[in-house]
DNA sequence: TATTGTTATACTCTATAACTATA
DNA sequence: TATAGTTATAGAGTATAACAATA
Protein backbone atom coordinates (compact mmCIF):
# COMPACT_ATOMS: atom_id res chain seq x y z
CA UNK A 1 0.00 0.00 0.00
CA UNK A 2 1.58 3.30 -0.78
CA UNK A 3 1.39 6.04 1.35
CA UNK A 4 -1.09 7.75 -1.36
CA UNK A 5 -3.22 5.37 -0.50
CA UNK A 6 -3.43 5.23 3.20
CA UNK A 7 -6.75 6.99 5.02
CA UNK A 8 -7.30 9.44 7.45
CA UNK A 9 -8.41 7.68 10.48
CA UNK A 10 -8.64 10.56 12.80
CA UNK A 11 -9.61 14.03 13.09
CA UNK A 12 -6.52 14.93 15.03
CA UNK A 13 -5.05 14.84 11.29
CA UNK A 14 -7.16 17.27 9.48
CA UNK A 15 -6.04 20.05 8.80
CA UNK A 16 -7.27 23.47 9.49
CA UNK A 17 -6.75 26.17 7.39
CA UNK A 18 -5.24 29.46 8.74
CA UNK A 19 -7.65 31.67 7.36
CA UNK A 20 -11.07 29.77 9.47
CA UNK A 21 -8.45 30.05 12.48
CA UNK A 22 -7.91 33.39 11.99
CA UNK A 23 -11.66 34.64 10.86
CA UNK A 24 -13.08 36.20 13.47
CA UNK A 25 -16.67 35.32 11.99
CA UNK A 26 -15.57 31.64 11.73
CA UNK A 27 -14.40 31.11 15.31
CA UNK A 28 -17.72 33.24 16.89
CA UNK A 29 -19.54 30.45 14.84
CA UNK A 30 -17.72 27.75 16.03
CA UNK A 31 -17.87 28.74 19.69
CA UNK A 32 -21.62 29.59 19.85
CA UNK A 33 -22.62 26.64 18.73
CA UNK A 34 -20.50 25.01 21.30
CA UNK A 35 -21.61 27.33 23.96
CA UNK A 36 -24.59 26.52 23.42
CA UNK A 37 -25.13 22.85 23.39
CA UNK A 38 -22.57 22.85 26.40
CA UNK A 39 -25.55 25.05 27.73
CA UNK A 40 -28.78 22.90 26.73
CA UNK A 41 -26.86 19.86 28.10
CA UNK A 42 -25.51 21.24 31.81
CA UNK A 43 -29.33 23.39 32.11
CA UNK A 44 -31.83 20.55 32.38
CA UNK A 45 -35.07 20.34 34.29
CA UNK A 46 -36.24 23.40 32.98
CA UNK A 47 -38.66 22.91 30.48
CA UNK A 48 -38.36 25.06 27.52
CA UNK A 49 -37.27 28.09 29.22
CA UNK A 50 -33.32 27.55 28.88
CA UNK A 51 -33.67 28.42 25.32
CA UNK A 52 -35.70 31.09 26.30
CA UNK A 53 -33.94 32.38 29.02
CA UNK A 54 -33.08 35.76 27.16
CA UNK A 55 -36.38 36.01 26.50
CA UNK A 56 -37.88 35.59 29.81
CA UNK A 57 -35.51 38.06 31.19
CA UNK A 58 -36.22 41.03 28.73
CA UNK A 59 -40.17 39.99 30.01
CA UNK A 60 -39.28 40.41 33.26
CA UNK A 61 -37.46 43.72 32.83
CA UNK A 62 -40.56 44.79 31.04
CA UNK A 63 -43.48 43.31 32.13
CA UNK A 64 -46.35 43.60 29.86
CA UNK A 65 -44.40 44.30 27.10
CA UNK A 66 -46.86 43.48 23.72
CA UNK A 67 -45.74 40.71 21.92
CA UNK A 68 -44.75 42.37 18.52
CA UNK A 69 -42.07 44.31 20.48
CA UNK A 70 -40.56 41.24 22.30
CA UNK A 71 -40.38 39.91 18.80
CA UNK A 72 -38.43 42.86 17.52
CA UNK A 73 -36.30 42.79 20.71
CA UNK A 74 -35.33 39.04 19.77
CA UNK A 75 -34.95 39.70 15.97
CA UNK A 76 -37.78 37.00 15.27
CA UNK A 77 -40.66 37.43 13.09
CA UNK A 78 -44.18 38.35 15.47
CA UNK A 79 -45.67 34.68 13.61
CA UNK A 80 -42.70 33.00 15.09
CA UNK A 81 -42.90 34.08 18.78
CA UNK A 82 -46.38 32.66 19.20
CA UNK A 83 -46.05 28.87 19.34
CA UNK A 84 -42.99 29.92 22.06
CA UNK A 85 -44.98 31.52 23.58
CA UNK A 86 -47.71 29.00 24.02
CA UNK A 87 -45.38 26.57 24.95
CA UNK A 88 -44.37 28.69 27.88
CA UNK A 89 -47.67 29.33 28.66
CA UNK A 90 -48.62 25.76 29.16
CA UNK A 91 -45.16 25.04 30.63
CA UNK A 92 -46.57 27.76 33.38
CA UNK A 93 -44.01 30.29 32.82
CA UNK A 94 -45.68 33.55 31.29
CA UNK A 95 -49.42 34.60 30.84
CA UNK A 96 -50.93 37.01 27.89
CA UNK A 97 -53.65 39.75 28.79
CA UNK A 98 -55.47 41.71 26.67
CA UNK A 99 -55.44 44.89 26.86
CA UNK A 100 -58.12 47.22 27.15
CA UNK A 101 -56.77 50.53 25.78
CA UNK A 102 -56.37 48.66 22.08
CA UNK A 103 -57.80 45.57 22.14
CA UNK A 104 -55.50 44.36 19.32
CA UNK A 105 -52.38 44.05 21.70
CA UNK A 106 -51.66 41.05 24.26
CA UNK A 107 -49.43 41.90 27.17
CA UNK A 108 -46.96 39.07 28.22
CA UNK A 109 -45.99 38.64 32.03
CA UNK A 110 -44.38 36.17 33.40
CA UNK A 111 -46.68 34.40 35.90
CA UNK A 112 -45.52 33.89 40.02
CA UNK A 113 -44.41 31.17 40.15
CA UNK A 114 -42.50 31.64 36.52
CA UNK A 115 -40.76 34.66 38.30
CA UNK A 116 -39.82 32.37 40.86
CA UNK A 117 -38.50 29.47 38.93
CA UNK A 118 -36.50 32.08 36.88
CA UNK A 119 -34.63 33.34 39.89
CA UNK A 120 -33.71 29.12 39.99
CA UNK A 121 -32.45 29.55 36.33
CA UNK A 122 -30.92 32.25 36.56
CA UNK A 123 -28.32 30.80 39.11
CA UNK A 124 -27.73 27.74 36.34
CA UNK A 125 -26.74 30.54 33.95
CA UNK A 126 -24.54 31.71 35.96
CA UNK A 127 -22.45 28.93 36.93
CA UNK A 128 -22.51 27.95 33.38
CA UNK A 129 -21.22 31.36 32.00
CA UNK A 130 -18.67 30.79 34.71
CA UNK A 131 -17.63 27.49 33.30
CA UNK A 132 -17.08 29.82 30.02
CA UNK A 133 -14.62 32.67 30.89
CA UNK A 134 -12.71 30.25 33.26
CA UNK A 135 -9.53 31.76 33.49
CA UNK A 136 -10.50 35.23 32.26
CA UNK A 137 -9.83 38.07 34.91
CA UNK A 138 -12.57 40.81 35.00
CA UNK A 139 -10.10 42.93 32.59
CA UNK A 140 -10.38 40.35 29.99
CA UNK A 141 -14.16 39.96 30.59
CA UNK A 142 -14.34 43.86 29.78
CA UNK A 143 -11.96 44.07 27.11
CA UNK A 144 -13.74 41.04 25.39
CA UNK A 145 -17.04 42.04 25.25
CA UNK A 146 -15.66 45.73 24.58
CA UNK A 147 -14.39 44.09 21.20
CA UNK A 148 -17.41 42.19 20.63
CA UNK A 149 -19.04 45.73 21.11
CA UNK A 150 -17.22 46.82 18.36
CA UNK A 151 -18.16 44.05 15.68
CA UNK A 152 -21.43 44.41 17.13
CA UNK A 153 -21.76 48.39 16.37
CA UNK A 154 -20.20 47.17 12.71
CA UNK A 155 -23.01 44.78 11.95
CA UNK A 156 -25.62 47.13 12.86
CA UNK A 157 -24.50 49.67 10.54
CA UNK A 158 -24.59 47.32 8.14
CA UNK A 159 -28.42 46.27 8.55
CA UNK A 160 -29.26 50.20 9.26
CA UNK A 161 -27.38 50.92 5.40
CA UNK A 162 -28.88 48.32 4.05
CA UNK A 163 -32.07 47.76 5.56
CA UNK B 1 -56.57 57.07 29.67
CA UNK B 2 -53.40 56.34 32.84
CA UNK B 3 -49.78 55.76 31.94
CA UNK B 4 -50.02 52.49 33.22
CA UNK B 5 -52.19 51.53 30.07
CA UNK B 6 -49.96 52.83 27.59
CA UNK B 7 -48.54 50.08 25.38
CA UNK B 8 -45.38 50.34 24.20
CA UNK B 9 -44.88 51.30 20.33
CA UNK B 10 -41.40 51.27 19.72
CA UNK B 11 -38.64 48.50 20.32
CA UNK B 12 -36.05 51.43 21.40
CA UNK B 13 -38.51 51.25 24.61
CA UNK B 14 -37.55 47.65 25.68
CA UNK B 15 -35.25 47.86 28.93
CA UNK B 16 -32.62 45.44 28.25
CA UNK B 17 -31.07 43.62 31.32
CA UNK B 18 -27.57 43.73 32.90
CA UNK B 19 -27.17 40.19 33.10
CA UNK B 20 -27.68 40.37 28.89
CA UNK B 21 -25.97 42.72 27.94
CA UNK B 22 -22.96 41.97 30.13
CA UNK B 23 -23.34 38.22 29.28
CA UNK B 24 -20.77 36.82 26.94
CA UNK B 25 -22.07 33.62 25.50
CA UNK B 26 -25.27 36.03 24.94
CA UNK B 27 -23.61 38.42 23.19
CA UNK B 28 -21.38 36.14 21.13
CA UNK B 29 -25.30 34.11 20.16
CA UNK B 30 -26.47 37.72 19.43
CA UNK B 31 -23.53 38.37 17.13
CA UNK B 32 -23.38 34.86 15.68
CA UNK B 33 -26.97 35.27 14.54
CA UNK B 34 -26.36 38.90 13.24
CA UNK B 35 -22.76 38.40 11.48
CA UNK B 36 -23.89 34.87 9.73
CA UNK B 37 -27.69 36.74 8.50
CA UNK B 38 -25.40 39.72 6.50
CA UNK B 39 -22.83 36.97 5.13
CA UNK B 40 -25.43 34.88 3.63
CA UNK B 41 -27.92 38.29 2.65
CA UNK B 42 -24.57 39.38 0.96
CA UNK B 43 -22.88 36.45 -0.85
CA UNK B 44 -25.22 35.34 -3.25
CA UNK B 45 -24.68 33.71 -6.95
CA UNK B 46 -22.79 31.14 -5.23
CA UNK B 47 -25.57 28.31 -4.62
CA UNK B 48 -24.93 26.67 -1.61
CA UNK B 49 -21.59 27.09 -1.00
CA UNK B 50 -21.02 30.02 1.20
CA UNK B 51 -22.83 28.52 4.13
CA UNK B 52 -20.44 25.80 3.76
CA UNK B 53 -17.82 28.29 2.77
CA UNK B 54 -15.64 26.68 6.17
CA UNK B 55 -16.15 23.14 4.83
CA UNK B 56 -14.89 23.69 1.85
CA UNK B 57 -11.81 25.19 2.43
CA UNK B 58 -11.32 22.17 4.83
CA UNK B 59 -11.73 20.04 1.80
CA UNK B 60 -9.45 21.91 0.15
CA UNK B 61 -6.50 21.69 2.83
CA UNK B 62 -7.10 17.94 2.95
CA UNK B 63 -8.15 16.62 -0.53
CA UNK B 64 -9.79 13.62 -0.31
CA UNK B 65 -10.73 13.64 3.37
CA UNK B 66 -13.21 10.52 3.70
CA UNK B 67 -16.63 11.57 4.92
CA UNK B 68 -16.60 10.97 8.34
CA UNK B 69 -13.56 13.25 8.94
CA UNK B 70 -15.00 15.76 7.62
CA UNK B 71 -18.16 15.34 10.09
CA UNK B 72 -16.07 15.25 12.46
CA UNK B 73 -14.21 18.61 11.69
CA UNK B 74 -17.61 20.72 11.33
CA UNK B 75 -19.14 19.02 14.68
CA UNK B 76 -21.75 17.07 12.77
CA UNK B 77 -23.53 13.69 12.57
CA UNK B 78 -22.05 11.71 9.67
CA UNK B 79 -25.48 11.42 8.07
CA UNK B 80 -26.20 15.19 8.34
CA UNK B 81 -22.99 15.63 5.61
CA UNK B 82 -24.49 13.08 2.80
CA UNK B 83 -27.61 15.53 2.05
CA UNK B 84 -25.05 18.34 1.80
CA UNK B 85 -22.27 16.82 -0.12
CA UNK B 86 -25.21 15.51 -2.36
CA UNK B 87 -26.23 18.94 -3.05
CA UNK B 88 -22.49 20.53 -3.45
CA UNK B 89 -21.40 17.64 -5.77
CA UNK B 90 -24.88 18.45 -8.09
CA UNK B 91 -23.70 21.66 -7.90
CA UNK B 92 -20.27 21.07 -9.56
CA UNK B 93 -18.47 21.93 -6.21
CA UNK B 94 -17.25 18.45 -4.68
CA UNK B 95 -16.83 14.82 -5.87
CA UNK B 96 -16.42 11.96 -4.13
CA UNK B 97 -14.39 8.97 -4.63
CA UNK B 98 -14.21 5.22 -3.41
CA UNK B 99 -10.70 4.34 -1.44
CA UNK B 100 -9.09 1.12 -3.51
CA UNK B 101 -7.47 -0.14 0.24
CA UNK B 102 -11.01 0.33 2.34
CA UNK B 103 -13.61 0.04 -0.19
CA UNK B 104 -16.36 1.47 3.02
CA UNK B 105 -14.59 4.58 2.84
CA UNK B 106 -15.65 7.53 0.04
CA UNK B 107 -12.50 10.46 -0.59
CA UNK B 108 -13.71 13.78 -0.80
CA UNK B 109 -12.54 16.22 -3.43
CA UNK B 110 -12.86 19.89 -4.65
CA UNK B 111 -13.82 19.85 -8.76
CA UNK B 112 -11.55 21.72 -10.92
CA UNK B 113 -13.82 24.28 -11.61
CA UNK B 114 -15.08 24.14 -7.54
CA UNK B 115 -11.52 25.00 -6.32
CA UNK B 116 -11.71 27.91 -9.37
CA UNK B 117 -15.16 29.41 -8.36
CA UNK B 118 -13.89 28.61 -4.43
CA UNK B 119 -11.19 31.54 -4.85
CA UNK B 120 -14.02 33.96 -6.16
CA UNK B 121 -15.91 32.78 -3.04
CA UNK B 122 -13.00 33.58 -0.68
CA UNK B 123 -12.89 36.97 -1.66
CA UNK B 124 -16.12 37.70 -0.88
CA UNK B 125 -15.71 36.07 2.71
CA UNK B 126 -12.43 38.45 2.90
CA UNK B 127 -14.72 41.58 2.42
CA UNK B 128 -17.40 40.74 4.63
CA UNK B 129 -14.70 39.99 7.55
CA UNK B 130 -13.21 43.40 6.72
CA UNK B 131 -17.37 44.85 7.36
CA UNK B 132 -17.33 43.20 10.68
CA UNK B 133 -13.66 43.83 12.09
CA UNK B 134 -13.90 47.38 10.65
CA UNK B 135 -12.47 49.58 12.95
CA UNK B 136 -10.37 47.47 15.04
CA UNK B 137 -6.55 47.16 14.69
CA UNK B 138 -4.50 43.96 14.27
CA UNK B 139 -3.63 44.43 17.93
CA UNK B 140 -7.55 44.41 18.63
CA UNK B 141 -8.26 41.96 16.37
CA UNK B 142 -5.12 39.45 17.71
CA UNK B 143 -6.68 40.09 21.10
CA UNK B 144 -10.41 39.44 20.39
CA UNK B 145 -9.27 36.18 18.65
CA UNK B 146 -6.88 35.49 21.63
CA UNK B 147 -9.93 35.94 24.47
CA UNK B 148 -12.39 33.52 22.07
CA UNK B 149 -9.38 30.91 21.99
CA UNK B 150 -9.35 31.03 25.55
CA UNK B 151 -12.98 30.83 25.57
CA UNK B 152 -12.74 27.32 23.27
CA UNK B 153 -10.63 25.81 25.46
CA UNK B 154 -13.12 26.07 28.01
CA UNK B 155 -15.44 24.62 26.31
CA UNK B 156 -13.25 22.23 24.93
CA UNK B 157 -12.52 21.03 28.20
CA UNK B 158 -16.15 20.92 29.61
CA UNK B 159 -16.94 18.53 26.46
CA UNK B 160 -13.63 16.59 26.77
CA UNK B 161 -14.48 15.91 30.92
CA UNK B 162 -18.02 15.03 30.37
CA UNK B 163 -18.22 12.92 26.68
C1' DT C 1 -54.34 52.19 5.49
C1' DA C 2 -51.54 50.24 9.08
C1' DT C 3 -50.83 47.20 13.04
C1' DT C 4 -51.51 42.99 16.14
C1' DG C 5 -51.92 38.44 16.79
C1' DT C 6 -52.83 34.21 14.51
C1' DT C 7 -52.92 30.32 11.21
C1' DA C 8 -51.36 27.53 7.41
C1' DT C 9 -47.61 26.22 5.16
C1' DA C 10 -43.01 25.23 3.74
C1' DC C 11 -38.18 25.10 4.13
C1' DT C 12 -33.67 24.41 6.41
C1' DC C 13 -30.90 22.08 9.52
C1' DT C 14 -30.00 18.53 12.50
C1' DA C 15 -30.04 14.03 15.07
C1' DT C 16 -31.36 9.06 15.87
C1' DA C 17 -32.01 4.48 14.46
C1' DA C 18 -31.61 0.99 11.34
C1' DC C 19 -29.63 -0.83 7.17
C1' DT C 20 -25.52 -2.54 3.86
C1' DA C 21 -21.04 -3.39 2.91
C1' DT C 22 -16.97 -3.82 4.36
C1' DA C 23 -13.02 -4.35 7.75
C1' DT D 1 -17.39 -6.41 16.57
C1' DA D 2 -16.61 -2.01 14.74
C1' DT D 3 -16.64 1.45 11.02
C1' DA D 4 -18.28 4.13 6.63
C1' DG D 5 -21.84 5.70 4.14
C1' DT D 6 -26.71 5.77 3.45
C1' DT D 7 -31.77 6.03 4.16
C1' DA D 8 -35.99 6.99 6.57
C1' DT D 9 -37.86 9.63 9.78
C1' DA D 10 -38.81 13.11 13.13
C1' DG D 11 -38.22 17.32 15.52
C1' DA D 12 -36.66 22.05 16.13
C1' DG D 13 -36.77 26.60 14.48
C1' DT D 14 -37.66 29.89 11.26
C1' DA D 15 -39.98 32.82 7.59
C1' DT D 16 -43.75 34.17 4.28
C1' DA D 17 -48.38 35.01 3.06
C1' DA D 18 -52.93 35.63 4.16
C1' DC D 19 -56.57 36.43 7.56
C1' DA D 20 -59.70 38.78 11.22
C1' DA D 21 -59.97 42.28 14.51
C1' DT D 22 -58.91 46.71 15.62
C1' DA D 23 -56.78 51.30 15.24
Amino acid sequence: MSPAEEVMRDVADVVMPDLLSGSIPYQIRLLQIASYKSFEQRVTGYGSAPRYFGMLKIVEANPGIPQARLAEAIYLDRSSLVPILETLTREGWTLRRKTATDKRVRRVFLTDTGQARLQALEAEVRAHETMVVKGLTAADKSTLLGLLARVDANLRDYFGETA
